[in-house]
DNA sequence: TGAAATTCCATGATATACCATGAAGTACCA
DNA sequence: TGGTACTTCATGGTATATCATGGAATTTCA
């Protein structure tokens, strides 16, 4: 699978209208594309941060998968598709590989000027660049204090 | 898995143009190509040293997977998405075997003139030549008053 | 019919692909 | 074994395509 890479900070016009880099629309083209063919991107409010959490449609119903695990009718299942389904918006990509934010996500994210795309592998985040700075530093730290550590299948659980 | 191997010194010219050595393209080769198969380097800070980490696409796939199976969403997950791959870079090969480095890790790693590829089997590192002399004088240092051994996971862990 | 949204077009800047050359390593042959 | 021819590499310069970005024109929907 195309990860989505590095950060790229692009201007935001009056519009609304922002360039999605290309690195990012060539790791969706690699997607596996389902019925509809939808190129484009899924966005959402961060639960836990001010920033915008961005999928591709297929990672979308993974993610669906996944809640399906809950228990179903369970209100961590009802909270969780209701915070991220509900909330959703798919946005497609022009012709000139740009994305409109509506409104109440950029006042969400408090994304003015400019907006950081943010690569972190399978996802990625929108985010105000001024914020962002901070949060990776954090990210840095707590990896690093935390001295996690990613398990490794092979030696671990082994195949 | 094919490995990376040996030192190699070359160029840089003013554009961040480098050759990248030769035997290192064959390691990459032998990677198990996904889907679109993308030929070329990912490169991120290190980040215990003024250098470069060098990865393959595959290998940076199979990151990915490992971060997946932290739950989504967690703190964890994030900030080692964000820690990961928020700073990495894919560059591709061109037709004449050469990468081009980003002017920033170049200042990062201290780069002008020549730069140092350094095979470390599944992964490489790339290093302002002169840092490199120091740091290898100290790793040897390292070795032999510690008397460093190598624990063999198959013995020990074993499944 | 007017406001909003979508599509189309234009333009620097940047990055990518293309071509040329010399050196060095390798293979081949006498 | 010595010499020669060929291939591969590293390196420099130039041309071309792509990308990000701004504005205008056209369409859509209320």
């Amino acid at each position: 699978m195309a990860l989505f890479l590095s950060t790229y900070i692009n201007r935001v016009d009056k519009k609304g209208r922002v360039s999605f880099p290309a690195s990012f629309r060539a790791a969706l083209m690699g997607q596996p594309v389902t019925d509809q063919a939808f190129q484009g991107v899924v966005l959402f409010r961060s639960n836990t941060h001010d920033a915008l959490e961005g999928f591709s449609m297929s990672r979308m119903e993974e993610l669906s998968q996944r809640i399906d695990n809950f228990d179903m009718f369970s209100p961590e299942q009802d909270d969780m598709a209701t915070a991220i389904f509900s909330e959703s918006v798919a946005l497609s990509i022009d012709g000139d590989g740009r994305i409109i934010l509506p409104q109440d996500l950029l006042d969400f994210a408090g994304i003015t000027e400019q907006a950081a795309f943010v690569g972190m592998g399978p996802k990625f985040q929108i985010w105000e660049p001024g914020r962002l700075d901070a949060r990776k530093q954090q990210a840095r730290d707590n990896v690093a204090k935390q001295k996690m550590t990613l398990p490794n299948p092979r030696v671990k659980g082994g195949e």
